[in-house]
DNA sequence: CGTACCTTTGACGGCTGTCAAAGGAAGTGG
DNA sequence: CCACTTCCTTTGACAGCCGTCAAAGGTACG
């Protein structure tokens, strides 16, 4: 099986470099793939925790339900990412997870987990660098749900999905695959969709972004960058300090 | 030394029972204590990451500044609580770190916890926690940023806030300690100081809490729960799935 | 070809931010 | 012990972003 075709191996190996043992530890927890539906559920709020899903392919998202029937979706997940990280130490799940478009998802039982803590160090470093960037997102999101408006929200939300997307396979920023529906985008960005489709007008009509069914088309990619205010330190994959320490651990 | 004296301790053991090797692993990064001044800096956004913190006593917390001169608290740290995971596996800081109060603090290096992940799969474990029940504050506090109002952001920061207190030491819900001005509490809900003092304005007219200088006053805890909508599943320290691996590993 | 989902548009209202200024409280130096 | 400064709290007037309610027009899929 060539290097590539493991999704969880490119998310953890893009930290540091892996040693075969390692990667032979990775690959093991992809045997189990399961073909899933669109919008089919992985998880409800109040199940068990004890999996851990990798998307292989497809997109998915985590959400929460909220008493009045809206729901927040707390993070979209591309393939490579490893859902359920988040809940590991808790006993039930506090979110749901789905799928939103169809793909294959590799599950595995939190004993691997364990596992690999037990059994590798470097993979363990991987992991917390994983959980620290799926956080910086979040914390990222919050900042600008706090303090921007919601035009720069959609435009930073925008672009940081591109980015993820680019870090999977090369992608032309100026047409991309965004499977989100307006009222999911709300639901990600809490906003209304009445107020998601307003802004994505006012975008079109200044001649920045055009939101189609399932595409965006960057028309000014500067203004863009400019208007969101979008800095990409967060999405960063370095993590040098650590990267020292490991090496003397293995010596 | 009394089990008691070691904040961190207190705090990675609350998850399950740690073994005596264990213990001593914590005890030894302890061992470097400071006394520091309050408002004084842990570190500063940009500064290099290679340093972790432990709150002995006293309060904390970590920000980001703004380009306008805002500031956005993140998270309100209280003794036991570990500073500076979020930042572990990245190169430099994105954030800031500052004592609120004076207190004790104890600083060790990062290659500290590399040895702890290499040497103890149970408090590798116990750190995940750790770092997930952190994350599941901010969680909520970006729920509550994104649909409620500030009367209940406030009501619902207060009481996460006595929650965290009566973890460390019994403390009385109707009056405690609370060393966050007006202006803070704005940085850390994300509301202006002018609506956060016309909020806490309007719960002390409806006879349900008093914001004094340095500590809170709940007047009604039976409204303030209910209008704050609180559920405290989030801070749950039970996590039965893992520890159930952990002792098969160790068999 | 019908039904369900998604997008679009209009009118209206309220929560919260901004600007501005004054009143208290606490700490400092003379 | 008193003046002074600095920080914190309080209040008023006004504006705007975004939510709510309501309805119609498109698009996809069976």
């Amino acid at each position: 099986m060539p290097q590539e075709a493991s999704a969880i191996l490119s998310n953890l190996g893009r930290y540091f470099s892996l040693s075969d043992d390692d990667r032979s530890l990775l690959l093991e927890l992809e045997k189990d793939r399961h073909s899933m539906a669109g919008k089919s559920a992985l998880w409800q709020a109040g199940d068990k925790v004890d999996k851990l899903y990798v998307i292989q392919s497809g997109w998915a998202y985590t959400y929460r339900d909220k008493f009045d029937g809206q729901r927040h979706i707390i993070d979209v997940l591309l393939p490579g990412d490893i859902i359920g990280l988040r809940d590991l130490t808790f006993a039930t799940h506090k979110t749901s997870a789905r799928m939103l478009t169809r793909g294959m998802v590799s599950i595995f039982s939190h004993k691997c987990i364990v596992d690999i803590i037990d059994g590798s160090t470097a993979l363990t470093l991987a992991l917390l660098a994983s959980i620290a960037r799926q956080e910086a997102m979040l914390n990222e999101r919050m900042l600008m749900a706090i303090h921007h408006s919601a035009r720069s929200r959609i435009m930073h939300f925008i672009i940081e999905t591109h980015i993820r997307l680019n870090k999977l396979n090369p992608t032309d920023l100026h047409q991309f695959y965004l499977p989100l529906t307006q009222a999911m985008l709300g639901e990600v960005l809490g906003l209304t969709i009445v107020h998601i489709n307003r802004t994505l007008a006012s975008l079109e009509r200044d001649g920045i972004l055009i939101k189609h069914r399932h595409h965006i088309e960057i028309l000014d990619e500067q203004r863009l960058i400019v208007e969101a205010e979008f800095d990409s330190d967060y999405l960063s994959d370095e993590m040098d300090g650590l990267k020292e320490y490991l090496k003397l651990t293995k010596a």
